[in-house]
DNA sequence: TTCAAAAATGAATCACCATTCATTTTTTTG
DNA sequence: CAAAAAAATGAATGGTGATTCATTTTTGAA
């Protein structure tokens, strides 16, 4: 990847990996600007120098964790989606994974949104990669589905998940139940399969 | 307000507002951390000195700018929501309201997220406040209501507004038109009324 | 074991920035 | 109009932080 040289040896991929779960933590915790390559080489135990060994600087950092932590999600969301049978599965299931992985890594959305302030061709490369992807699949699927606009649909369907993930944010110091992430999809799929009005 | 002492003669008031607008701009374009005093008063065209004569910190100014971005969301979209006679219309509308607002108010998604790095607490205040307005919104109207969760769709359908808002942020270099905005609006619309699938 | 190449180190550099406050300018009051 | 009060100014301060690079340590080939 642009502006990053991957680590070779064990030890240098060992180094190199507890410099991005340290920079993750440090830039959830205290934002991407105060993160400073010196808390970060710290929590890492490594030296100052050692980051720059692997990061041409701190951008390209980001940007690889951006990259990485969008991947994760793809990946785990497709895993789950796989073996769904129906659309309607598929949009139950991808929403519970979705809320299981924030579940499971509360930096999320901080990593993401900050996008925003960091670069915003980040951002806007973040989600149109996203949505872009959404939509194909929802067209594979529109056999099942009414007729209406797939790229407004997409986006709506993101942002669903993307709102209903805020609550983990909400109730700080826990973590979601299965029940409480299965209530909640419930909730929703009974309004995508019916509409919200009597 | 906490941190803020409000000018008071017409001519503060004058300079005051220019800090705000100076402010939002450069935190826009250039995130609240890289955003300097130096930058924001030279672009208000002030000297550094009458920056602190109304804020206690750059955080009071950050606070004061999310509260009031708030504010004036909560008001445009209240303004058009009022003459709605369904609940039904309503969405419609608010949908429609919040993409006008973010079309004519480019940084709305820029000072609104950053919230997330600068405190966690605002971003959390800012959600929690919004999401119960609108949940209380939806109780006043359950009669008109599949009966469901109404935290949990309250939540889903400001994800579905905030993420049909990203549109914005795709198309660089010009603004959504009307016909753009309404057509949108009508795609969720249809969605809400019947389901997304067949 | 020896030594050249690769990896790792962290002190030093240079630039930037939030905030203060002594001084100057403007406004108000008598 | 003169003097006091209020508003505005911006140079100076003290601190932080990204990045560099001369030096040290480790690795692995002979």
């Amino acid at each position: 990847m642009d502006g990053v040289i991957l680590p070779k040896s064990k030890n240098a991929k060992e180094k190199f990996n507890r410099i991005l779960v340290a920079a993750a933590q440090q830039i959830y915790e205290n934002g991407f600007e105060k993160a400073s390559i010196a808390n970060i080489t710290a929590a890492a135990d490594v030296a100052v120098g050692t980051f720059y060994l692997y990061f041409q600087d701190k951008l390209s950092l980001y940007h690889y964790l951006l990259l990485d932590i969008q991947e994760r999600i793809k990946d785990y969301i497709n895993s789950r989606i796989g073996e769904c049978k129906s659309r309607e599965e598929k949009e139950r299931i991808g929403i519970i994974a979705w809320l299981e992985f924030v579940n499971n890594n509360p930096h999320t959305y901080s990593i993401i949104w900050q996008s925003l302030a960091i670069d915003k061709s980040l951002f806007v490369d973040y989600y149109k990669k996203f949505s872009s992807s959404y939509m194909h699949g929802l067209v594979k699927d529109k056999d099942q589905l009414i007729e209406t606009d797939y790229e407004t649909t997409a986006l709506a369907l993101m942002g669903i998940s993307s709102f209903l993930g805020l609550k983990t944010m909400f109730i700080e110091g826990r973590k979601l139940t299965e029940t409480e992430i299965n209530k909640m999809a419930d909730s929703i799929m009974k309004v995508l399969k019916n509409g919200l009005f009597k």
